[in-house]
DNA sequence: GCAAAAGTGTTACCGGTACACCCATGC
DNA sequence: GCATGGGTGTACCGGTAACACTTTTGC
């Protein structure tokens, strides 16, 4: 993390960081630990979201993306500003006050975050450590997780709203790879909504949207009948929007 | 304005309060008027919506509805943080600059804000100028006014959140008042939405809306037949939600 | 040959849309 | 009696939902 910058003491970001295993829908928590100078004993150990304050000079957006990439190495990645934290509780619990106490890097106590949420292709990151362990956690775990601050709200509210956005605009396709079958799409779907569809129904509705299109490869390597690939044509979508208003996905 | 706390000198809260006048969709904005001590020249005289900078210890909700209040005397109104403005370049123009410096508050040169927008029913409200003017400006117009700050970008997001919103949720309703006849509503839809309705369809589904109560008065004082009175009954719409889930309004 | 997922059609129902005329009231 | 908005019904169309079996491949 650059510090040669100066930040705003009461103004952060914390970016909800979503990836998909084809199985469900997971998101980046970084670890928390502080040991006991004295006996070595851990007092602080959980998790947070991914963030950091905000330099003086910089637009906030780019706050969202600078964190991105200094945890993920990407760029170009779908990004989402969904919701702005302040309550002057936030920072409430024992811990949170303990931590900023040690860490002390001029943070002040009444800080508000703003929380973006990042959609990933996850099958070829590699997260990157620093000084804290980092790492994919199941979004149905994290909610449990009893998360640092008031991150357990940001993740829910982030969560909230990618559910709503998904319905209506075509986010889906920057969780998956470039291709992708559509099995795979209607789990994610599923994973994201968390209802069950109907494959008859979903593939139908799929396969008469223009801008999903079918390549002549096949899936490769496994251990039954290849699934066709596709892929998403953002032009196509673009050009036939109108046709299409109100339609959902 | 309370001036005995300290506020956050990076951070602000701007409200974007709509109300309806039966017609149209309008915006509250603030005049924003400096003249040249010397000569007496005005050199300042455009508009800015309803904001301030929050106070240290006050929750990020509370200083919209204190603004709010401020502005319109008005507790218990429909307010929904949209969304948060930080470009580094937000307060570039001249005038801006200009008029930060005039009014000397302490405010810092990078600000924040954070976007709430207010739905009232403008019917009954007395505005509230203390030592600038205010009033109630048509949001097509005000679009087109070349506001103070960002505040035209700011103003365009409020009004298409709206849109947005007023597709999936009973929010309409909080701009009329408690009793308000079905053209009421229809031309109100309307003016947020920019489409025209089929009247029929318009109110074959509205009459099938449970939480959508006529009363037995009917409308008063109009020089044509009188029309019947609704009223909107938010516990039969939260009772009735979860059977209706995926509706639109 | 068997396990595992891919792939495929038909029917019923419901909600949305298009569309034109008579009614009640104030003046 | 006339001007003004209030109020009403029907027919068509398209999208959604429910539902079960055959096909292709790897092992």
């Amino acid at each position: 993390m650059d510090l040669t910058h100066k930040f705003l003491a009461n103004v952060s970001v914390d970016c909800v960081i979503f990836g998909f295993d084809f199985e469900k829908l997971n998101v980046v928590l970084v670890e928390r630990e502080y040991d006991d100078p004295a006996t070595g004993e851990t007092i602080i150990r959980d998790y947070t979201l991914a963030g950091y304050h905000i330099f003086e000079d910089e637009d906030l957006d780019n706050a969202a993306y600078r964190i991105l990439k200094d945890r993920t190495g990407l760029e170009n990645i779908y990004l989402e500003q969904f919701a702005t934290f302040g309550k002057t509780d936030r920072v409430a619990k024992e811990m949170d006050h303990l931590w900023l106490k040690v860490i002390d890097k001029g943070f002040a106590d009444r800080v508000l975050t703003v929380g973006y949420f990042a959609l990933i292709d996850s099958t070829k990151v590699k997260l990157f450590s620093h000084d804290s362990k980092i790492d994919w956690f199941p979004v149905d775990d994290a909610l449990t997780m009893d998360l640092a601050f008031d991150h357990q709200e940001i993740l829910q509210k982030a969560l909230d709203t990618l559910r709503n956005k998904v319905r209506t605009e075509p986010i889906a396709f920057e969780l998956l790879p470039e291709c992708f079958t559509l099995t795979q799409l209607q789990n994610l779907y599923q994973a994201i909504t968390g209802n069950i569809i109907d494959k008859r129904n979903f593939r139908k509705k799929k396969l008469q949207m223009p801008f999903i299109v079918p390549r002549t490869e096949k899936q490769d390597g496994v251990a039954h009948r290849p699934a066709r690939l596709f892929h998403f044509d953002r032009n196509i979508f673009e050009q036939t929007r109108n046709e299409r208003f109100g339609n959902l996905f």
